[in-house]
RNA sequence: GCCACAUUAGCUCAGUCGGUAGAGCAACGGUUUCGUAAACCGUAGGUCGGCAGUUCGAUUCUGCCAUGUGGCUCCA
């Protein structure tokens, strides 16, 4: 006999050896069938693992946290059962569970295309309707390379050899197919409710670009249709968001090939935003002590050769051009010339911190696969500023930052965020360790002073220092990185930046590097995507559009839109021979915010009727009430 | 850069099992002058992404290239 230990402390006695379908079914058969795996002592086993001793059990049903990993990486292995029944001259790699969904890579030439995903879906459902159980098998590492040798499954020999000798080595058996797994399973597959097959993909071997590649394929499960459904639901909704078409909708900017891929051309409504954007930026940073700067977008070789960039960075930069017998590059990056400025003079301690500021446009060879849309580009402008100061000041200015951050990035409706220290790579830095030492704890101590929670991740610093990364959050979930705040001990070491201080010694300064909003191009993206296009008045392109009902009442609504404009709006008139819902129609689909709509009624009573896009019809209001309400919205950022 | 797929009018898309193409919207012209999400009639618009090859004939088949899309890698 076995004691079986429940999480409520209660016992039950079962034949040895027992596992815990045999002790879930002691309990009901109900319970049994609704069980996908189980803990026993803390640990996650199959629900059909024999135990001879007694042992501590907790049942795992689908609404476990532990479960939907457990069924992904089941419909993984049925995956690759499937692709290996209907393509059996395929090599199997790794099929891991990832947030969403799973893949699994194989070996195979031709490559998986799309068509084949319907194909291989079908033999899935077979495989499911077989209910076949997932069978466990204990092996030495030479019993699994044995095995896997004599399939020809040579991935699955690398894995194994690549394991401790004295590993214990365990694999599943389902029907034909065993593959290597650390396991737990799905007692059978019959107990996959519902899944799909999603896109294929190339994927390199271990990560690593200069091996094979692979051919992968992704999938999702739930052990609901209903949910699988509503995981599919949010897919489309996150399309009608894609800010490439929405940008082609709204008419805001275009990539064009005659151009040059990643290569972004505003056009008027999308340059409008750009504006607003940079017009507040530039308020806000005034208002909090940046002095703004502007660096030419071309520099001679020698300045990235003293940057380091030629050796750290040549292969994100675009070739050079050689003017005069010199060799000129186009700039990555805004620092060197900042750089400069501050060495333009002697510096004094009482002139620190300097802050210097520049939405300068930076140019990056980003290789072609990567580029999406304003997402990723070749050519962007950073909202970029490199704070100066003491060591005496680090605190302070880092707190202030942070705090600066997250109030400008409230203005654009984002508030929920997640924030990263990244700390030094032993194993590549450049600096003084107790340099890196307090700006670290500059850093950390910043972020728990201004109460924000934050992670740590060790290592991921950039060779020249320690940064905090911070993501928002948008309207559907999605995290985006935007500010950055870097420590840089590179800069200042190579171009012997120094101040005078206090008692008369030339001393290193501290800088940083920061960007807010990251590129202004990307954050246009998020911005469209985080609000559908449907931009708060104080962003919109077009504010408000006039609507005059007939050609009658053409000449006071020109009239009341030059009132618009010379108050600072921006707006526009639709003077088209259309019926007005046709022309309400043609404002609405364009996402304006605001409409005037100027028949007899208004004209008599001096007044125009409001039509806003957030809450439809508001009726007539007085012309300088319609422009306050205006003024109101967009000055709450509304 | 790598793997897969895509590219037809300004936009969204249909079509040709090889005989050089069509719709809706937009544009333009005319009619209409209208009260809160589409008035009516007409006109024009395409080297079917580019270059080769196969073929009597290629938008269609094949190859290469460009660009895009989904991933991989990269993102100091």
């Amino acid at each position: 006999m076995v004691i079986v230990k429940l999480p409520d402390g209660s016992e039950l006695k079962v034949n040895s050896p027992a596992s815990p379908s045999d002790a879930a079914k002691e309990i009901s058969m109900g319970l049994y069938n609704a069980c996908i795996a189980a803990k026993v002592n803390g640990e996650l086993v199959d629900l059909n693992r024999k135990f001879e001793k007694d042992f501590n059990l907790e049942l795992l049903k689908e609404n476990a946290p532990e479960a939907k990993d457990i069924l992904l990486h089941s419909v993984a292995h049925i995956m690759a059962q499937a692709v290996k029944e209907l393509f059996p001259e395929t090599k199997i790699t790794i099929g891991p569970a990832i947030e969403d969904g799973f893949y699994y890579d194989f070996d195979k030439e031709p490559a998986f295309a799309e068509a084949d995903l319907e194909k291989i879906e079908k033999k899935m459902q077979e495989i499911i309707d077989e209910d076949l159980p997932f069978e466990r098998k204990v092996w030495t590492r030479e019993e699994a390379i044995e095995f896997f040798s004599k399939d020809g499954e040579t991935y699955k020999v690398e894995i194994a050899s690549d394991l401790d000798d004295t590993a214990v080595v365990t694999a599943y058996t389902q029907g034909s197919f065993t593959d290597l797994c650390r396991g737990p399973h799905l007692p059978s597959t019959g107990k996959v409710k519902a899944f799909k097959l999603l896109k294929t993909a190339g994927a390199y071997w271990r990560g690593d670009s200069s091996n094979k590649m692979l051919s992968r394929i992704y999938g999702t499960a739930f052990f609901s249709k209903k949910e699988l459904n509503s995981y599919l639901h949010l897919l489309e909704e996150a399309k009608k968001r894609d800010h490439r078409k929405l940008g082609k909708q709204l008419d805001l900017f275009e990539i064009n090939e005659k151009v040059g891929p990643g290569l972004v051309l505003w056009h008027p409504k999308g340059a409008e935003l750009l504006n607003t954007i940079r017009t507040y930026w530039m308020d806000t940073h005034r208002a909090h002590g940046y002095k703004f700067v502007q660096t030419p977008h071309v520099g001679r070789a020698n300045l990235w050769e003293t940057s380091g960039h030629l050796s750290f960075y040549k292969d994100g930069m675009f070739d050079s051009m050689e003017v005069e017998g010199d060799q000129y590059y186009v700039k990555p990056m805004n620092c060197p010339f900042h750089v400069m400025i501050y060495n333009s003079q002697g510096r004094s301690y009482r002139e620190l911190p300097i802050k210097y500021a520049e939405l300068g446009t930076v140019y990056r060879y980003e290789m072609s696969g990567t580029l999406h849309g304003l997402m990723r580009v070749r050519g962007f402008t950073q909202d970029d500023a490199h704070i100066i100061c003491t060591p005496e000041q680090l605190n302070e200015e880092v707190e202030k930052l942070i705090q600066f951050a997250f109030d400008f990035l409230k203005s654009f409706g984002f508030t929920d965020y997640e924030v990263y220290v990244s700390t030094r790579n032993e194993e590549k830095y450049v600096g003084e360790i107790d340099k890196w030492n307090q700006a670290e704890n500059a850093l950390k101590s910043a972020l728990e002073h201004v109460g924000v929670p934050y992670q740590v991740d060790q290592g991921e610093a950039t060779f020249y220092g320690p940064k905090i990364d911070m993501k928002i959050k948008d309207a559907i979930g999605r995290m985006w990185q935007c500010t950055t705040i870097q420590f840089d001990f590179n800069l200042s070491e190579r171009f012997n930046m120094e101040y005078t201080d206090k008692d008369g010694l030339k001393k290193q300064p501290y800088m940083i590097h920061r960007a807010i909003l990251g590129s202004l191009e990307r954050f246009v993206g998020i911005l469209i995507e985080n609000t559908v296009g449907d931009f708060p008045l104080w962003l919109a392109p077009v504010q408000a559009m006039v609507i005059p009902v007939t050609d009658n009442h053409k000449e006071f609504a020109e009239n009341f839109l030059n009132t618009l404009i010379k108050e600072g709006f921006r707006a526009e008139i639709n003077l088209k021979s259309e019926p007005i819902g046709a022309k309400i129609r043609s404002a609405e689909l364009d996402k304006i915010p605001t409409m005037f709509i100027i028949g007899d009624k208004e004209i008599e009573s001096g007044s125009v009727s409001v039509r806003t896009r957030k809450d439809g019809n508001k009726g007539a209001v007085k012309i300088a009430e319609a422009l306050n309400m205006m003024q109101e919205e967009i000055k709450n950022k509304g």
